[in-house]
RNA sequence: GGAGGUGUGGCCGAGCGGUCAAUGGCAGCAGACUGUAAAUCUGCCGGGCAACGCCCUACGGAGGUUCGAAUCCUCCCGCCUCCA
Protein backbone atom coordinates (compact mmCIF):
# COMPACT_ATOMS: atom_id res chain seq x y z
CA UNK A 1 0.00 0.00 0.00
CA UNK A 2 2.31 2.80 0.75
CA UNK A 3 5.35 2.97 -1.32
CA UNK A 4 7.52 5.21 -3.26
CA UNK A 5 7.57 6.59 -6.45
CA UNK A 6 11.48 5.54 -8.45
CA UNK A 7 11.79 9.33 -9.49
CA UNK A 8 14.49 10.69 -8.31
CA UNK A 9 13.75 14.42 -9.51
CA UNK A 10 10.49 14.27 -7.24
CA UNK A 11 10.06 11.29 -5.45
CA UNK A 12 6.27 10.43 -3.91
CA UNK A 13 5.82 9.00 -0.32
CA UNK A 14 2.43 7.36 0.48
CA UNK A 15 2.41 8.03 3.91
CA UNK A 16 -1.06 6.36 4.83
CA UNK A 17 -4.16 5.41 2.90
CA UNK A 18 -7.99 5.09 3.91
CA UNK A 19 -9.20 1.48 3.52
CA UNK A 20 -9.82 0.83 0.14
CA UNK A 21 -12.44 -1.63 0.72
CA UNK A 22 -14.92 0.94 1.54
CA UNK A 23 -14.11 2.42 -1.92
CA UNK A 24 -12.39 5.35 -0.24
CA UNK A 25 -8.82 5.63 -1.72
CA UNK A 26 -7.85 8.30 -0.06
CA UNK A 27 -3.76 8.62 0.90
CA UNK A 28 -1.46 11.02 1.99
CA UNK A 29 1.67 11.45 0.66
CA UNK A 30 4.68 13.56 0.44
CA UNK A 31 6.10 15.35 -2.85
CA UNK A 32 9.34 16.03 -2.71
CA UNK A 33 10.83 18.82 -4.83
CA UNK A 34 14.18 20.94 -5.39
CA UNK A 35 11.77 23.97 -3.91
CA UNK A 36 11.08 22.15 -1.27
CA UNK A 37 8.04 19.25 -0.25
CA UNK A 38 4.77 19.12 -0.62
CA UNK A 39 2.18 17.49 1.42
CA UNK A 40 -0.60 15.80 0.14
CA UNK A 41 -3.43 15.98 -1.42
CA UNK A 42 -2.58 19.31 -2.04
CA UNK A 43 -4.53 22.17 -3.92
CA UNK A 44 -1.98 23.97 -5.98
CA UNK A 45 -3.57 28.14 -6.85
CA UNK A 46 -2.92 28.74 -10.72
CA UNK A 47 -0.67 31.72 -11.21
CA UNK A 48 -0.88 32.14 -15.30
CA UNK A 49 1.41 34.78 -15.82
CA UNK A 50 4.00 33.77 -13.08
CA UNK A 51 1.32 35.30 -10.53
CA UNK A 52 -1.89 34.34 -8.71
CA UNK A 53 -3.72 37.43 -9.54
CA UNK A 54 -4.06 40.06 -7.11
CA UNK A 55 -1.58 38.52 -4.80
CA UNK A 56 1.90 38.58 -4.43
CA UNK A 57 4.06 35.89 -2.57
CA UNK A 58 3.87 36.83 0.88
CA UNK A 59 -0.28 36.90 0.38
CA UNK A 60 0.56 33.31 -0.42
CA UNK A 61 2.49 31.75 1.86
CA UNK A 62 -0.13 33.30 4.71
CA UNK A 63 -2.82 31.16 3.14
CA UNK A 64 -0.82 28.22 2.93
CA UNK A 65 0.54 27.52 -0.24
CA UNK A 66 3.28 25.12 -0.69
CA UNK A 67 3.45 25.15 -4.73
CA UNK A 68 1.50 27.06 -7.31
CA UNK A 69 1.05 26.23 -10.97
CA UNK A 70 2.27 28.89 -14.25
CA UNK A 71 1.52 28.08 -17.57
CA UNK A 72 3.57 27.31 -20.20
CA UNK A 73 1.30 28.83 -22.95
CA UNK A 74 1.17 32.36 -21.03
CA UNK A 75 5.04 33.14 -20.72
CA UNK A 76 5.72 31.69 -23.74
CA UNK A 77 3.74 34.27 -25.69
CA UNK A 78 5.03 36.86 -22.65
CA UNK A 79 7.35 37.74 -21.46
CA UNK A 80 9.01 34.77 -23.26
CA UNK A 81 10.44 31.65 -21.95
CA UNK A 82 14.13 32.84 -23.35
CA UNK A 83 13.79 35.92 -20.99
CA UNK A 84 12.73 34.19 -17.69
CA UNK A 85 15.40 32.00 -18.78
CA UNK A 86 18.20 34.68 -18.87
CA UNK A 87 16.54 36.22 -15.69
CA UNK A 88 17.39 33.68 -13.95
CA UNK A 89 14.53 31.38 -13.97
CA UNK A 90 10.53 31.19 -12.87
CA UNK A 91 11.46 31.30 -8.91
CA UNK A 92 13.72 34.05 -9.20
CA UNK A 93 11.71 36.36 -11.46
CA UNK A 94 8.27 35.46 -9.56
CA UNK A 95 9.59 35.75 -6.33
CA UNK A 96 8.74 32.15 -5.40
CA UNK A 97 11.17 30.39 -3.92
CA UNK A 98 8.63 27.59 -3.04
CA UNK A 99 7.61 24.56 -5.83
CA UNK A 100 6.26 25.16 -8.89
CA UNK A 101 4.61 23.12 -11.68
CA UNK A 102 3.91 24.67 -15.20
CA UNK A 103 1.01 23.20 -16.82
CA UNK A 104 2.42 22.48 -20.57
CA UNK A 105 -0.22 24.57 -22.89
CA UNK A 106 -2.27 21.93 -23.75
CA UNK A 107 -5.01 23.05 -22.10
CA UNK A 108 -5.23 26.28 -24.69
CA UNK A 109 -5.61 23.50 -26.89
CA UNK A 110 -9.28 23.77 -25.78
CA UNK A 111 -9.77 27.12 -23.63
CA UNK A 112 -8.73 29.10 -27.13
CA UNK A 113 -10.68 26.91 -29.42
CA UNK A 114 -11.26 29.26 -32.19
CA UNK A 115 -7.50 30.26 -32.33
CA UNK A 116 -6.06 26.88 -33.17
CA UNK A 117 -5.40 24.35 -35.45
CA UNK A 118 -4.67 20.81 -34.22
CA UNK A 119 -2.61 18.56 -36.40
CA UNK A 120 -0.44 15.22 -35.68
CA UNK A 121 2.59 17.28 -35.04
CA UNK A 122 1.26 20.03 -32.68
CA UNK A 123 -1.24 23.17 -32.36
CA UNK A 124 -0.79 26.26 -34.31
CA UNK A 125 -2.38 28.82 -32.11
CA UNK A 126 -3.40 32.78 -32.50
CA UNK A 127 -1.86 34.54 -29.65
CA UNK A 128 -4.86 35.56 -27.95
CA UNK A 129 -2.34 39.03 -27.00
CA UNK A 130 -1.84 40.22 -30.68
CA UNK A 131 -3.32 37.96 -33.05
CA UNK A 132 0.22 36.18 -34.13
CA UNK A 133 0.43 32.70 -35.33
CA UNK A 134 2.44 30.60 -32.50
CA UNK A 135 2.67 26.83 -32.18
CA UNK A 136 3.52 24.65 -29.66
CA UNK A 137 4.24 21.10 -30.16
CA UNK A 138 5.51 18.43 -27.65
CA UNK A 139 9.20 19.73 -28.39
CA UNK A 140 8.19 23.04 -27.97
CA UNK A 141 6.23 22.80 -25.13
CA UNK A 142 9.19 20.60 -23.14
CA UNK A 143 11.71 23.19 -24.32
CA UNK A 144 9.82 26.37 -22.83
CA UNK A 145 9.69 24.77 -19.76
CA UNK A 146 13.33 24.17 -18.94
CA UNK A 147 14.02 27.14 -20.02
CA UNK A 148 11.49 28.61 -17.49
CA UNK A 149 12.39 25.47 -14.66
CA UNK A 150 9.69 24.55 -12.79
CA UNK A 151 10.23 22.04 -10.81
CA UNK A 152 7.81 19.64 -12.35
CA UNK A 153 6.86 20.19 -15.92
CA UNK A 154 3.68 18.82 -17.57
CA UNK A 155 3.58 16.68 -20.99
CA UNK A 156 2.05 18.42 -24.27
CA UNK A 157 -1.59 16.84 -24.50
CA UNK A 158 -4.83 17.50 -26.38
CA UNK A 159 -7.60 17.39 -24.26
CA UNK A 160 -11.43 16.65 -25.12
CA UNK A 161 -14.72 17.40 -23.02
CA UNK A 162 -16.48 14.22 -21.98
CA UNK A 163 -19.17 15.44 -23.66
CA UNK A 164 -17.34 15.13 -27.68
CA UNK A 165 -18.16 12.55 -29.75
CA UNK A 166 -16.44 9.52 -28.88
CA UNK A 167 -14.23 9.33 -32.44
CA UNK A 168 -13.50 13.10 -31.82
CA UNK A 169 -12.55 11.87 -27.69
CA UNK A 170 -10.74 9.27 -29.28
CA UNK A 171 -8.53 10.98 -31.59
CA UNK A 172 -7.38 13.33 -28.86
CA UNK A 173 -6.79 10.41 -26.51
CA UNK A 174 -5.12 8.37 -28.72
CA UNK A 175 -2.66 12.01 -29.58
CA UNK A 176 -2.06 12.36 -26.52
CA UNK A 177 -0.09 9.18 -26.32
CA UNK A 178 2.10 10.06 -28.82
CA UNK A 179 2.42 13.67 -27.50
CA UNK A 180 3.40 11.85 -24.09
CA UNK A 181 6.10 9.93 -25.64
CA UNK A 182 7.49 12.91 -27.93
CA UNK A 183 7.42 14.76 -24.61
CA UNK A 184 9.16 11.83 -22.86
CA UNK A 185 12.06 11.66 -25.22
CA UNK A 186 12.32 15.44 -25.46
CA UNK A 187 13.06 16.25 -21.53
CA UNK A 188 16.52 16.25 -20.36
CA UNK A 189 16.97 18.76 -17.79
CA UNK A 190 17.82 16.34 -14.62
CA UNK A 191 16.91 18.73 -11.83
CA UNK A 192 13.21 18.94 -13.18
CA UNK A 193 10.53 16.35 -12.69
CA UNK A 194 7.75 15.52 -15.81
CA UNK A 195 4.13 14.56 -15.46
CA UNK A 196 2.23 12.87 -18.16
CA UNK A 197 -1.40 13.51 -18.75
CA UNK A 198 -4.25 10.64 -19.02
CA UNK A 199 -6.90 11.86 -21.24
CA UNK A 200 -10.33 9.66 -22.63
CA UNK A 201 -13.14 11.44 -21.61
CA UNK A 202 -16.00 9.90 -19.72
CA UNK A 203 -16.03 6.65 -21.71
CA UNK A 204 -14.75 3.67 -19.76
CA UNK A 205 -12.95 1.70 -21.84
CA UNK A 206 -10.89 4.76 -23.24
CA UNK A 207 -9.82 6.13 -19.80
CA UNK A 208 -8.71 2.52 -19.19
CA UNK A 209 -6.73 2.53 -22.42
CA UNK A 210 -4.97 5.89 -21.38
CA UNK A 211 -4.35 4.99 -17.76
CA UNK A 212 -2.64 1.94 -18.98
CA UNK A 213 -0.63 3.81 -21.58
CA UNK A 214 0.15 6.75 -19.69
CA UNK A 215 1.14 4.71 -16.63
CA UNK A 216 3.26 2.24 -18.73
CA UNK A 217 5.81 5.51 -19.58
CA UNK A 218 8.32 6.74 -16.85
CA UNK A 219 6.66 9.62 -15.61
CA UNK A 220 6.87 11.22 -12.55
CA UNK A 221 3.44 11.75 -12.10
CA UNK A 222 0.15 10.71 -13.85
CA UNK A 223 -2.05 14.10 -14.62
CA UNK A 224 -5.88 12.79 -15.25
CA UNK A 225 -7.19 15.82 -17.51
CA UNK A 226 -10.39 16.71 -18.88
CA UNK A 227 -12.08 15.88 -16.34
CA UNK A 228 -12.91 19.75 -14.68
CA UNK A 229 -14.96 20.98 -17.68
CA UNK A 230 -18.85 19.91 -18.49
CA UNK A 231 -18.80 16.62 -16.85
CA UNK A 232 -21.02 15.71 -13.72
CA UNK A 233 -19.86 15.22 -10.27
CA UNK A 234 -21.04 11.95 -10.71
CA UNK A 235 -19.53 11.13 -14.37
CA UNK A 236 -15.94 12.20 -12.67
CA UNK A 237 -16.17 9.93 -9.81
CA UNK A 238 -17.57 6.95 -12.31
CA UNK A 239 -13.95 7.68 -14.36
CA UNK A 240 -11.82 7.57 -11.60
CA UNK A 241 -13.39 4.53 -10.52
CA UNK A 242 -11.77 3.36 -13.98
CA UNK A 243 -8.52 5.35 -13.88
CA UNK A 244 -7.51 5.07 -10.08
CA UNK A 245 -7.59 0.96 -9.37
CA UNK A 246 -5.74 0.61 -12.94
CA UNK A 247 -3.13 2.77 -10.30
CA UNK A 248 -3.36 0.74 -7.32
CA UNK A 249 0.10 -0.80 -7.08
CA UNK A 250 1.60 2.64 -8.99
CA UNK A 251 3.26 4.43 -6.25
CA UNK A 252 3.54 7.75 -8.48
CA UNK A 253 1.38 10.98 -7.32
CA UNK A 254 -1.91 11.69 -9.00
CA UNK A 255 -2.99 14.89 -9.98
CA UNK A 256 -6.61 15.89 -11.65
CA UNK A 257 -6.43 18.68 -13.69
CA UNK A 258 -8.50 21.74 -12.58
CA UNK A 259 -10.57 20.93 -9.45
CA UNK A 260 -12.04 22.95 -7.99
CA UNK A 261 -14.84 23.49 -5.50
CA UNK A 262 -14.16 21.80 -1.91
CA UNK A 263 -16.74 19.63 -1.97
CA UNK A 264 -15.38 18.23 -5.98
CA UNK A 265 -11.36 18.24 -3.85
CA UNK A 266 -13.00 16.04 -1.13
CA UNK A 267 -15.02 13.81 -3.42
CA UNK A 268 -11.76 13.49 -5.65
CA UNK A 269 -9.73 12.81 -2.49
CA UNK A 270 -11.64 10.12 -1.85
CA UNK A 271 -11.32 8.77 -5.67
CA UNK A 272 -7.51 8.67 -4.85
CA UNK A 273 -6.63 12.22 -5.95
CA UNK A 274 -3.39 13.58 -4.59
CA UNK A 275 -3.13 16.92 -6.43
CA UNK A 276 -5.32 19.67 -8.00
CA UNK A 277 -5.12 22.90 -9.32
CA UNK A 278 -8.23 25.65 -9.99
CA UNK A 279 -8.70 29.20 -11.04
CA UNK A 280 -12.05 28.99 -9.11
CA UNK A 281 -11.25 29.85 -6.04
CA UNK A 282 -9.39 33.18 -6.67
CA UNK A 283 -11.92 33.69 -9.63
CA UNK A 284 -14.83 33.30 -7.50
CA UNK A 285 -13.00 36.12 -5.20
CA UNK A 286 -12.36 38.29 -8.04
CA UNK A 287 -15.96 37.90 -8.91
CA UNK A 288 -17.20 38.56 -5.07
CA UNK A 289 -18.32 34.86 -4.04
CA UNK A 290 -16.45 34.09 -0.94
CA UNK A 291 -16.10 30.61 0.58
CA UNK A 292 -17.41 29.76 3.84
CA UNK A 293 -18.19 26.27 5.84
CA UNK A 294 -21.13 25.24 4.48
CA UNK A 295 -21.39 27.48 1.40
CA UNK A 296 -20.77 30.76 -0.45
CA UNK A 297 -21.36 34.04 0.33
CA UNK A 298 -21.83 36.50 -2.69
CA UNK A 299 -20.43 39.73 -1.32
CA UNK A 300 -21.89 41.89 -3.73
CA UNK A 301 -25.57 40.62 -2.52
CA UNK A 302 -27.18 44.22 -0.71
CA UNK A 303 -27.29 42.68 2.18
CA UNK A 304 -23.40 42.56 3.10
CA UNK A 305 -23.73 46.30 3.12
CA UNK A 306 -24.66 46.40 6.45
CA UNK A 307 -22.73 43.13 7.90
CA UNK A 308 -20.44 44.15 10.52
CA UNK A 309 -19.22 40.71 11.04
CA UNK A 310 -15.80 38.96 9.41
CA UNK A 311 -16.81 37.06 6.23
CA UNK A 312 -15.46 34.10 8.68
CA UNK A 313 -15.27 34.14 12.21
CA UNK A 314 -12.17 32.12 13.09
CA UNK A 315 -10.38 32.47 9.63
CA UNK A 316 -6.60 33.32 10.13
CA UNK A 317 -6.89 35.42 6.59
CA UNK A 318 -5.83 38.89 6.02
CA UNK A 319 -9.38 39.52 5.31
CA UNK A 320 -11.15 37.79 8.28
CA UNK A 321 -8.65 38.74 10.68
CA UNK A 322 -9.52 42.41 10.26
CA UNK A 323 -11.90 43.59 7.96
CA UNK A 324 -16.18 43.44 7.97
CA UNK A 325 -18.29 41.93 5.41
CA UNK A 326 -19.70 45.18 5.28
CA UNK A 327 -15.98 46.81 4.46
CA UNK A 328 -15.54 44.03 1.41
CA UNK A 329 -18.96 44.97 -0.07
CA UNK A 330 -17.93 48.28 -0.12
CA UNK A 331 -14.61 47.29 -1.76
CA UNK A 332 -16.07 45.24 -4.50
CA UNK A 333 -18.70 47.85 -5.34
CA UNK A 334 -16.32 50.27 -5.61
CA UNK A 335 -14.32 48.24 -7.41
CA UNK A 336 -11.55 48.86 -5.43
CA UNK A 337 -8.43 47.34 -6.12
CA UNK A 338 -7.77 45.55 -2.24
CA UNK A 339 -10.88 43.79 -2.96
CA UNK A 340 -9.52 41.14 -5.02
CA UNK A 341 -6.90 40.27 -3.22
CA UNK A 342 -8.44 40.29 0.25
CA UNK A 343 -11.01 38.14 -1.30
CA UNK A 344 -8.33 35.90 -2.95
CA UNK A 345 -6.25 35.49 0.29
CA UNK A 346 -9.61 34.36 2.06
CA UNK A 347 -10.73 32.06 -0.65
CA UNK A 348 -6.87 30.34 -0.81
CA UNK A 349 -6.85 30.19 2.74
CA UNK A 350 -9.76 28.59 2.98
CA UNK A 351 -9.05 26.22 0.20
CA UNK A 352 -5.83 24.97 1.63
CA UNK A 353 -7.31 24.89 4.81
CA UNK A 354 -9.42 22.64 3.51
CA UNK A 355 -7.20 20.40 2.80
CA UNK A 356 -5.12 20.46 5.39
CA UNK A 357 -8.17 19.07 7.35
CA UNK A 358 -8.30 16.40 4.88
CA UNK A 359 -4.49 15.88 5.25
CA UNK A 360 -4.75 15.45 9.33
CA UNK A 361 -7.72 13.42 9.10
CA UNK A 362 -5.88 11.31 6.95
CA UNK A 363 -2.95 11.55 9.42
CA UNK A 364 -4.86 10.46 12.32
CA UNK A 365 -6.26 7.85 10.89
CA UNK A 366 -9.98 9.34 11.42
CA UNK A 367 -10.63 10.28 7.76
CA UNK A 368 -13.99 7.68 7.04
CA UNK A 369 -15.09 9.33 10.18
CA UNK A 370 -14.41 12.47 9.51
CA UNK A 371 -15.92 12.90 6.09
CA UNK A 372 -19.23 14.04 7.45
CA UNK A 373 -17.89 17.00 9.04
CA UNK A 374 -15.48 17.78 6.06
CA UNK A 375 -18.58 16.96 3.53
CA UNK A 376 -20.42 19.50 5.66
CA UNK A 377 -17.72 22.21 5.64
CA UNK A 378 -17.54 21.82 1.88
CA UNK A 379 -21.18 22.37 1.22
CA UNK A 380 -23.17 20.80 -1.67
CA UNK A 381 -21.67 18.57 -4.38
CA UNK A 382 -23.30 19.94 -6.94
CA UNK A 383 -22.21 22.86 -8.97
CA UNK A 384 -25.18 24.49 -7.98
CA UNK A 385 -24.44 24.99 -4.38
CA UNK A 386 -26.82 26.39 -1.88
CA UNK A 387 -25.54 29.66 -0.74
CA UNK A 388 -25.79 29.73 3.37
CA UNK A 389 -25.63 32.40 6.07
CA UNK A 390 -23.99 30.91 8.88
CA UNK A 391 -25.59 32.53 11.92
C1' G B 1 -34.96 93.82 -23.23
C1' G B 2 -33.63 90.85 -27.95
C1' A B 3 -32.14 86.07 -30.40
C1' G B 4 -31.54 80.97 -30.04
C1' G B 5 -31.45 76.32 -27.51
C1' U B 6 -33.24 72.81 -24.07
C1' G B 7 -36.49 70.00 -20.44
C1' U B 8 -37.24 61.80 -21.58
C1' G B 9 -37.84 56.44 -16.68
C1' G B 10 -32.80 56.85 -9.88
C1' C B 11 -28.65 59.46 -13.09
C1' C B 12 -26.56 60.41 -18.05
C1' G B 13 -28.52 60.09 -22.77
C1' A B 14 -31.11 58.22 -27.77
C1' G B 15 -35.75 58.77 -30.03
C1' C B 16 -38.39 63.45 -33.24
C1' G B 17 -46.41 61.25 -35.81
C1' G B 18 -47.92 54.91 -35.28
C1' U B 19 -43.99 48.74 -34.94
C1' C B 20 -42.54 53.27 -27.68
C1' A B 21 -43.36 51.19 -21.26
C1' A B 22 -39.67 54.10 -24.74
C1' U B 23 -32.17 52.18 -27.91
C1' G B 24 -27.58 52.75 -25.01
C1' G B 25 -24.59 53.50 -20.74
C1' C B 26 -24.31 54.02 -15.39
C1' A B 27 -26.37 52.93 -10.79
C1' G B 28 -29.48 49.10 -8.61
C1' C B 29 -31.29 43.58 -7.88
C1' A B 30 -29.97 38.57 -8.65
C1' G B 31 -27.24 34.43 -11.01
C1' A B 32 -22.97 31.99 -13.20
C1' C B 33 -17.73 30.95 -12.95
C1' U B 34 -13.40 24.36 -12.04
C1' G B 35 -5.40 22.39 -16.16
C1' U B 36 -7.38 31.75 -16.50
C1' A B 37 -8.04 35.62 -23.61
C1' A B 38 -12.27 36.51 -17.00
C1' A B 39 -11.29 42.80 -11.45
C1' U B 40 -15.46 38.63 -16.40
C1' C B 41 -20.13 37.07 -18.28
C1' U B 42 -25.63 36.47 -18.08
C1' G B 43 -30.62 37.80 -16.59
C1' C B 44 -33.91 41.47 -14.34
C1' C B 45 -34.61 46.59 -13.84
C1' G B 46 -42.41 52.21 -13.90
C1' G B 47 -46.78 49.86 -11.28
C1' G B 48 -50.64 46.00 -11.09
C1' C B 49 -52.78 41.26 -12.44
C1' A B 50 -56.84 35.42 -12.46
C1' A B 51 -48.78 37.81 -15.76
C1' C B 52 -46.03 34.00 -22.49
C1' G B 53 -51.32 38.53 -22.49
C1' C B 54 -54.15 42.58 -20.40
C1' C B 55 -54.84 47.10 -17.45
C1' C B 56 -52.99 51.64 -15.18
C1' U B 57 -49.46 55.64 -14.84
C1' A B 58 -45.52 57.76 -17.79
C1' C B 59 -41.32 61.52 -21.91
C1' G B 60 -41.57 69.80 -17.50
C1' G B 61 -47.19 71.81 -16.98
C1' A B 62 -51.95 72.97 -19.34
C1' G B 63 -54.58 72.99 -23.68
C1' G B 64 -54.97 71.77 -29.00
C1' U B 65 -54.24 69.21 -34.09
C1' U B 66 -54.74 63.94 -35.51
C1' C B 67 -57.83 57.64 -36.28
C1' G B 68 -53.13 57.93 -33.41
C1' A B 69 -48.24 62.40 -30.10
C1' A B 70 -42.36 61.64 -26.20
C1' U B 71 -42.47 63.25 -31.35
C1' C B 72 -46.63 68.74 -34.56
C1' C B 73 -49.12 73.65 -32.70
C1' U B 74 -50.35 77.38 -28.62
C1' C B 75 -49.58 79.27 -23.89
C1' C B 76 -47.12 78.72 -19.19
C1' C B 77 -42.88 77.14 -16.01
C1' G B 78 -37.55 75.85 -15.39
C1' C B 79 -32.57 75.67 -17.15
C1' C B 80 -28.52 77.05 -20.79
C1' U B 81 -25.96 80.21 -24.52
C1' C B 82 -25.20 84.68 -27.24
C1' C B 83 -26.41 89.95 -28.06
C1' A B 84 -27.83 94.36 -25.35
Amino acid sequence: MAGRSGSAVVPFTVLAAADPAHGNRARLGRLETPHGVVDTPQFMPVGTNATVKALDPGDLEHAGASIVLANTYHLFLRPGHERIERLGGLHRFMGWDHPILTDSGGFQVVSLADARVIDEDGATFRSHIDGSERRLTPEIAIAVQEALGPDIAVAFDHPVYPSRPRPEVEDATERTHRWAERSLAAHSRPDQGLFGIIQGGVDPELRARSTRFIAGLPFDGICIGGLAGDETPVQRADALDVIVPLLADDPRPRYLMGLGSPADLLEAVIGGIDLFDSVLPARNARNGQLWVPGGRLNLRNAAFLDDGRPVQEDCPCLLCTRFSRAYLAHLLRARELLAYRLATCHNLTFTLDFMARIRAALRAGTFPESLAALRARAGRISRREVAVEPA
